[in-house]
DNA sequence: TATAACATACCAACTGGTCGGTATGGTGAT
DNA sequence: ATCACCATACCGACCAGTTGGTATGTTATA
């Protein structure tokens, strides 16, 4: 890929996160995103061959900046890696800021309408899902490794829980234009996950 | 309302649960609904003044059957708050049958798309959730009091806290096109509220 | 001058919504 | 009983606007 063609190809994609989290995939025309680029369909499709590609593109994009900006966080400077967990929830709550289409998720507003008309989109959508969800787990291994060897759950199924806890919140978050109950939710997540690495069997 | 009437508007509105829960509302297309009702347009306009006067309707339908639903379901019958609220729990995970647009929720579909274009449809979403959510938070509430009541969460939050992690789950089932970890993620749910209860203060 | 990058104009297909008309059934006067 | 009258329910052809996508032309750059 060469640079030029970087430019506006990002735009188009940063164009196409921000209609897409507004208004849905399929409410999101291609006009619109070219408008919101400052570019034209000529432009557009130049560099994706139609809009799906766009859309498996977009998911791919926010799969790589969203995995480059949890990378850099500073939880990940803790020490012990239940630290990190824990990290890694206060700062996914410290990102639920300004308005919905800001902190809302890509993935789950295209995954949601498209799972079953769209096998790429949703392809997509699980890779970013799972990606995310394995990184996250990474931390939760070795802090159960360190402290709840003998738990009954596993760390991979906590990390996707996490996820769709998250998910959920957004959802809610939506239907009462608040980042408040969003909030709320991420607690309540972050309270089991104390619950659990205080138990060493995992049972209340 | 004659019954007549009754009959073809309650078609258009079933149809309508089955097509946007597969396709997301805006890919929904009124012609889409009228062929899954065995009706035509006239039908439909005759029934509704647009397309988002149905979303309402079928918001409001889904709202009340669902409502019934889970008025009459079983765990109800138990004496104890707590073996209620968890029994609905169990009842929410006996329900994920199926093939996903059978189980996943007509409300997540619609307010994820159209929270920020559609004010009336998301005010109905809101409705539907809170409305739902309230009924279970009446549970919560009296298990609270008979077994944790200085803890230091409330009702309300927690019952929201549960609507978003199942909407949650739907999508990551969505993504990976599995009813299992939307099942993984109830039965986190459930573990979490266990904990809840059998600690006085709410903390880990 | 060759090629990538973009703009402009355009099209065919589709979409929500309209409209004229028909079928049916109820009601009240004769 | 029958007929005029009217309302409701429904049909399906049609329309105007929109949409994804294409064809063609222009500009910048190497």
């Amino acid at each position: 890929m060469s640079e030029a063609t970087h430019e506006s190809k990002q735009r188009l994609l940063d164009a196409a996160l921000t209609v897409i989290r507004a208004k849905g995939y399929s409410a999101a025309r291609v006009d619109d995103i070219c408008d919101a680029a400052g570019l034209t369909k000529g432009s557009f499709f130049h560099h994706f061959k139609n809009k799906e590609e766009l859309a498996v593109a977009a998911a791919e994009y926010w799969a790589c900046t969203t995995g480059k900006f949890f990378a850099s966080a500073p939880y990940h400077d803790a020490a012990d890696p239940l630290d990190r967990v824990l990290g890694y929830i206060d700062f996914r709550s410290a990102i639920i800021q300004g308005d919905l289409p800001d902190y809302t998720c890509l993935i789950g507003t295209m995954v949601q309408e498209q799972y079953d008309s769209n096998p790429a989109i949703r392809e997509a959508c699980e890779r970013c899902i799972y990606g995310h969800a394995a990184e996250v787990a990474k931390d939760i291994d070795l802090a159960k490794a360190r402290y709840v060897p003998d738990a009954d759950w596993n760390a991979m199924d906590l990390a996707v829980h996490s996820q769709a806890v998250i998910q959920g919140a957004f959802i809610v978050a939506k239907a009462r234009l608040s980042m408040g109950v969003a909030l709320a939710s991420v607690t309540h997540l972050r309270r089991y996950i104390e619950f659990l690495f205080s138990h060493p069997k995992g049972k209340a």
